[in-house]
DNA sequence: GGAATGATGTACT
DNA sequence: GTACATCATTCCG
């Protein structure tokens, strides 16, 4: 039982999470938590790999030519989710920052599984703990995101949301070029946690 | 209307 | 390291 707070309302995370811009928050998320209670139960993990995707002068940035019916909720207020498909096969999940209608968002891609492993594996299909969240549609599969967390606020109250790390946590980040795109390819907007082994590649 | 592409994961050589 | 599944979105004509 939690001594602070009412009972069975998980602590919100403090707007101050997602103040600033993408590349700010994309250093913050890095040893937040992102938790997901689902109807078969809950999943957890601390981020430890994100992306930043910027406003202006990121031609790789989904909002890049602005508002469509696909990156509609990246043009919401900071802290909401942004879910979409890619490949025709998988999902990546974003968390929205910014000034709200500025298109900014961080792609989470990894995670260190912390609750729930073996619903997880259940859901992924796989036994390894690496295999579990080590990349952006990894991760979606194994907390069971959605289309239906397309626009969601983070802040505390949904069935996904985030916790802050600890304050005056410090941990060493590597930051370097982001996977996968072939626009804007060479800007230093990928962060990781230097020293974890959940990352989904160096 | 049609074609190319994509913030990936998995299997196979 | 390379091949490919699979389809919504985007871009071009």
């Amino acid at each position: 039982m939690s001594s602070t707070g009412r009972p069975g309302r998980p602590p919100a995370a403090p707007a101050s999470l997602f103040a600033g811009g993408a590349r700010r928050v994309a250093r913050r998320l890095l040893g937040a938590v992102l938790v997901s209670e689902g109807p078969d139960g809950r999943t957890a993990g601390r981020i430890v790999e994100t992306e930043a995707y910027l406003a202006s002068g990121d031609p790789a940035c989904h909002a890049h030519r602005g508002p469509t019916a696909r990156n509609a909720s990246m043009f919401g207020p900071a802290g909401s989710a942004y879910v979409y498909r890619i490949y025709g096969l998988h999902r990546c999940f974003n968390v929205v920052t910014g000034r709200e209608g500025s298109g900014e968002a961080v792609l989470v891609r990894a995670l260190e599984p912390l609750e729930g492993l073996d619903l997880m594996r259940r859901r992924r299909g796989r036994d390894a703990p690496r295999e579990l969240c080590s990349g952006p549609a990894k991760l979606v599969e194994a907390l069971a995101i959605g289309p239906g967390h397309d626009g969601l606020a983070l802040d505390g109250g949904a069935a996904l949301r985030l916790e802050a790390r600890p304050r005056g946590a410090r941990p060493r980040v590597v930051a370097t070029t982001r996977v996968g795109i072939s626009r804007a390819a060479d800007l230093p907007l990928r962060f990781y946690l230097a020293d974890s082994p959940w990352v989904s590649r160096r």
